[in-house]
DNA sequence: GCTAAAAATGCATTATAATGCACTTTAAGC
DNA sequence: GCTTAAAGTGCATTATAATGCATTTTTAGC
């Protein structure tokens, strides 16, 4: 998975939980400027900053071998 | 997921491919000091640096829904 | 328990993620 | 096309990831 799909990912899961940028800020705990970042392919966030987003948006991360 | 787990498998699978730290760097090009100090746990590495690692190892990460 | 290879650690430097604040741009209703 | 909320951007600062080098510790064979 690529940053792009994560991006892509947490954008829709967003919406669909009707939260903005600066609510998903407030629920995580995270800078409403590196929300913005993250969303806007702007940065390389860091591997806390992503789980912490998906766990808040009842998204996880798991470990597949590729095919 | 949580860092633990992506250490663990991360080690696991090199151990299997019987590659070591000086060798994943090489692969990776991702600095030896960055690759010690995220198997050892001693930093929060960036989701770029994940994803090239586990890319070499022939592993992905992919986003569910937590149940 | 010696030896050699692999892994871990300490330290200093550089690059950049995280952050806040102010401002601009975009999107959605009306 | 106004208005307003949401999203995006520019800039400066702080925190820390990434890095290299030298050294120490651990692990695995013998």
């Amino acid at each position: 998975m690529h940053i792009q799909e994560l991006i892509k990912a947490i954008k829709e899961r967003r919406r669909t939980l009707k939260i903005n940028q600066k609510q998903l800020s407030e629920l995580t705990e995270i800078g409403l400027r590196t929300i913005k970042g993250l969303e806007s392919g702007k940065t390389n966030p860091t591997f806390k900053t992503v789980t912490t987003i998906l766990d808040v948006l009842g998204l996880q991360l798991k470990i597949t071998t590729k095919k």
